[in-house]
RNA sequence: GGGCUCGUAGUGAAGUCGGCCUAUCACGCCUCCCUGUCACGGAGGAGAUCGCCGGUUCGAAUCCGGUCGGGCCCGCCA
């Protein structure tokens, strides 16, 4: 009867057998000592020269050998016990051994400190899988799917499969394109998400809908973005026409991931709804990490007779002047420290980076003698600074757009570097009123803010305006700790407003209908108004553990550069399969 | 596509403003010893053309140019 190593505690007495790999062996000539790891945990298996066959067996084990050993548990003397692992009070007195398979020494070590790099873990991940730590992510995500699976079958959302062979959609990501053999020519795209499947679902009468779903973009990744593939808990509800309504939902069962199953505590039972032109404002971003404060604040008119040159320029031209004062903890900001800020906001578009530290209830250094004391009366108090703490303030003084990125940014970067993001608390925030036109910044022209198929606010009117920037998308994301897991909208389910979208950039109804026809064409048929959104599985689940690349929650990732460096994939084919694909390759 | 950065025994690091490097340390590996260890211990040993190519120099892991690979970031990600 095979026993797990963390059982040996409850046989005391009894014969066990204990199967798994070797975690360590301690060979002192007439006795062994061998440490055997399962997926519960590790257990020690003592080897006398008695047991001769089992002794020889044991003096030939090496790390990470298979083995089965069957013996009696007993309880460990008195000073012999281990207090520092579960099983350290008994141990398994060995009669039989057996070496189940061999292992060559490691290319990356199991157990123990020293890790190896990514790249190695990547190309032995069936070794690197092996550490606790991953079985434990594993563990860990197989928990959150369920969690997610019992949450919304609770709330009567019925988990439907849509389909991996799809279609390129014109919009967004970059396509994984798969040809087709039946139909020549032509090709299959892998989904970058349900969206449209969904819908129609909804207009297919179903009430509820939700998946855990593959999606894939061929876009370039980055530590919190997996290239190629991810998933989303992907969820719509039919009837909904206020997004209201779809994160009522979906609240308590992020909070609920949050606490009972991260363990972490909620800077707020109450999740704010931030609209996206407040968030830019104070935070720079619109995904704002709200376990700190530091808000951006606008000093334009504080500033007005300012005898700063940069300053004054800026206002000259219709600028701002906005800063965030960041306190220092430790020691006051350096030079040095200062120029790599500066570094920063030059790389968002700045000029450069005016700045004074706040010591001792003063300003000084930097612009400080540039500030009459009325200026520093006012800005002691608009940047709420605290007499007992030093601060180092920074300053951006650039069109509106620019001083919101730039400081939002440094901000970001700031505090991080100053430790003020508290690892076991867990600030969701909604951004809604996403602006549903955007005008590009280099070409000047109009284009979707984001989606084009959530519903403009306002409906067919709010298209009508003239001021096409100022129309808002029913549109909300939810923020963790900085990072956007979730995206939504209310659907736009009206052929006639669908059109007009499209219309005010210029696209008319046949681009329409040839791109998005089934889902046009379903809406002319009763589709109920209907609202959702999709979670970001991966990266939800790297902040909730607490890890910053999102590649250490994901068993087999590809690399930075889409590359399976284990299954050495993408790989060249054979040219028989291209032929039959009526594909031909071209060298590079 | 662009910027920054890293590349030294099987693994992780040190050395990197030219010579004390015949390249250091730890883990791992091999041989021998060891009956209470638990990251066992002890003695000994093997293992690196310093990512690759070229250049400068009396002399290059070290400086320069190129190239390949990784990571982070920008672009991109409706």
């Amino acid at each position: 009867m095979r026993t797990f190593a963390q059982d040996t505690v409850n046989n005391v007495g009894e014969t066990v057998t204990l199967k798994g790999w070797v975690n360590s062996r301690r060979d002192h000539g007439g006795l062994i000592f061998i440490d055997v790891r399962d997926h519960t945990g590790v257990a020690q298996l003592a080897i006398r020269p008695e047991q001769a066959e089992a002794f020889a067996r044991g003096e030939q084990l090496r790390d990470e050998f298979v083995i089965s050993a069957t013996g009696t548990v007993v309880e460990r003397e008195e000073g012999l016990r281990n207090p520092n692992i579960a099983t350290g009070g008994v141990e398994v007195k060995v009669d039989a051994l057996t070496i189940l398979n061999r292992s060559e020494p490691l290319p990356i070590q199991v157990m123990g400190e020293t890790m190896a790099n990514e790249d190695l873990r990547l190309k032995y991940r069936y070794l690197d899988l092996r550490r606790p730590k991953m079985q434990d992510m594993l563990k860990k995500r197989a928990d959150m799917y369920q969690r997610m699976r019992a949450y919304m079958d609770a709330h009567e959302f019925t988990e439907i499969t849509t389909p991996i062979l799809a279609n390129s959609s014109p919009e967004g990501a970059r396509d994984f394109l798969i040809p087709s053999r039946l139909q020549a020519g032509k090709f299959y795209a892998l989904p970058q998400a349900p969206q449209q499947f969904k819908q129609l679902l909804m207009v297919g009468g179903v009430p509820r809908y939700y998946q855990l779903a593959a999606c894939f973009r061929d876009e370039d990744p980055r530590s919190d973005r997996l290239y190629g593939e991810f998933y989303q808990l992907d969820l719509e509800m039919a009837f909904a026409e206020d997004g209201e309504e779809v994160r009522a939902v979906v609240e308590p069962l992020i909070k609920q991931l949050a606490t009972d199953f991260a363990g972490k505590k909620l800077l707020s039972e109450d999740i704010p709804r931030i609209p996206y032109l407040e968030a830019m404002e104070r935070y720079g971003s619109d995904k704002p990490d709200l376990r700190y404060e530091m808000e951006l604040t606008e000093l334009t008119e504080e500033l007005k007779n300012t005898e700063f040159g940069v300053f004054k320029n800026a206002l000259k031209e219709g600028g701002v002047i906005k800063a965030i004062a960041v306190p220092c903890r430790h020691h006051m900001f350096s030079r040095k420290e200062i120029d790599e800020f500066t570094e920063i906001a030059k790389k968002e578009g700045a000029g450069g980076l005016p700045s004074v530290t706040y010591e001792a209830g003063g300003f000084r250094g930097g612009i400080a003698k540039f500030l009459s004391s009325a200026e520093s009366a006012t800005l002691e108090q608009k940047l709420q600074l605290d007499a007992g703490e030093d601060y180092g303030i920074f300053f951006a003084s650039d069109n509106r757009r620019v001083a919101n990125k730039v400081l939002g940014k440094l901000r970001a970067y700031l505090a991080d570097r100053q430790e003020l993001k508290d690892p076991n608390v867990i600030a969701l925030a909604w951004i809604v009123d996403f602006p549903f036109y955007e005008t590009d910044e280099k070409t000047g022209k109009l284009d979707f803010g984001h989606n084009p198929f959530s519903m403009p606010k306002g409906g067919l009117a709010a298209l009508k305006r003239e001021d096409k920037t100022a129309i808002i998308a029913d549109q909300y994301d939810m923020v963790m700790n900085g990072y956007e897991i979730c995206s939504g909208g209310v659907r736009n389910h009206n052929p006639e407003i669908l059109y007009k979208v499209f219309d005010v950039l210029g696209f008319d109804k046949a681009y329409v209908d040839e791109r998005f026809g089934a889902m046009i064409s379903a809406f002319k048929y009763g589709a109920p108004p209907h609202a959702g959104c999709a979670f970001g599985v991966d990266r939800m689940l790297m902040e909730l553990t607490g890890e910053s690349n999102v590649r250490e929650v994901v068993a087999f990732p590809k690399n930075g550069s889409g590359v399976d460096v284990m299954m050495n994939s993408p790989s060249t084919v054979d040219v028989a399969q291209t032929d039959e694909l009526n594909l031909r390759i071209i060298e590079h």
